[in-house]
DNA sequence: GCGCTATTGTAAGCAGTGCTTACATTCGAA
DNA sequence: TTCGAATGTAAGCACTGCTTACAATAGCGC
């Protein structure tokens, strides 16, 4: 290869590449645009040519993780037709993404570099979120009618990211890596039937 | 006030207030060891006297954070009697700290700088812990049987931590902050009686 | 009160960072 | 082929963490 050539000719992907591993190594802490460069093998001033600042870099970064995550799930939900499997499996495979690349699972929840107001992003998001709720009506049957569902939809996505969360900020030393998708497992079997004695439900 | 003299008499707690201060404000990657000098009237070199380095500033400042957060969570818990509405109270006054002191909330949650290796935070952590369990026990009568105690208390620590991080993450854009604790209520409740159809339960 | 020492502060300096500006090179369309 | 737009380089500013050499002070034994 003539890496001796003036125009790099795909700077832009490479830099976001570079991105991708440095913070998946070193945390987004370890990132930083000079590094970026070297790994590219350009100078330091050449990404502002294809990205406004630091963080305009981490933000198309963070894109491209959703992208990754989006396919893993969607993946996940197509090895199942039952539909409450499907949606198990879903939060599942997120909490194992977060496991796998903890440092990249970060980038991708923080507002910081998450910028849900770029239009990019709000369709992907947006895409993922109905593919969520159309498996959600296709298991209309199986839910309960005591609770509106939308707080349903909001507790199982409070419980998937709170357990992944709960992995990545250290709050589960006692639980090894490669036991998180069985817990995940457990704890949203609990989610659907509840921790309350059964005979207390049918009270007041 | 004789700002004058050569020795501050109390830098090391200084420090740790006005790192308290820069991080509730302007978030952890808005803090410098500089500019807590900075506040404290001090020299750039100064704090090096009194911390190793600027994690172990950021250190002590979490460990601050966790006792503030302990403190409030305490007195959530006091102002009930009742077993089931004591882990509840603890619940939505996590989130409230959340929301209220959302940088704080992060630094306390992040593994960077909350050293669970640390003896003094261990012992904390440890108290914390104990007296969760301790309203647990006492609330035995409430809990179904058909799940492991400790896997129903993972889903509620999961639940609660997650809908606290949902929100500082900008995942709930649609949830007024103030509605924060109502949410946490309903949901929490959804966790409590599950969200299955009853009669599907007890077949099979 | 006196003098000595450990403590706690300062000042200066190095290397790394983000980002800007001025300039050089190359690509591609007219 | 020419010439402008796109894309690179080099140098420099202000900031950061942290270290080292030095200065001032507090508090101890006397």
């Amino acid at each position: 290869m003539s890496g001796e050539r003036y125009h790099h000719g795909s700077l832009r992907e490479a830099l976001i590449e570079a991105a991708l591993k440095i913070v998946e190594q070193h945390g987004i802490d370890g990132f930083s645009m000079r590094e970026a460069s070297r790994r590219a093998g350009v100078s330091s001033g050449a990404p502002y040519r294809h990205f406004a600042d630091n963080d305009a870099l981490l933000r198309a970064t963070a894109r491209r993780v959703s992208q990754l995550l989006g396919a893993a799930q969607q993946e996940a939900a197509e090895r199942h037709d039952h539909p409450g499997l499907r949606l198990r499996e879903v939060g599942i495979a997120g909490v194992r993404f977060a496991v796998q690349h903890p440092n990249l699972f970060r980038l991708l929840n923080d507002p910081r570099w998450m910028d849900r107001e770029d239009p990019e992003t709000r369709a992907q998001l947006q895409a993922n979120e109905e593919a969520v709720q159309a498996v959600l009506e296709a298991s209309a049957g199986l839910l309960g009618s005591e609770h509106d569902i939308n707080t349903v939809l909001l507790a199982a996505q409070a419980t998937v990211y709170g357990l992944a969360r709960l992995f990545l900020d250290g709050h589960l030393a006692a639980v090894e890596p490669d036991e998180a998708e069985a817990v995940a497992g457990a704890v949203l079997d609990v989610l659907g039937t509840g921790f309350l004695e059964r005979s207390l439900l049918n009270e007041g």
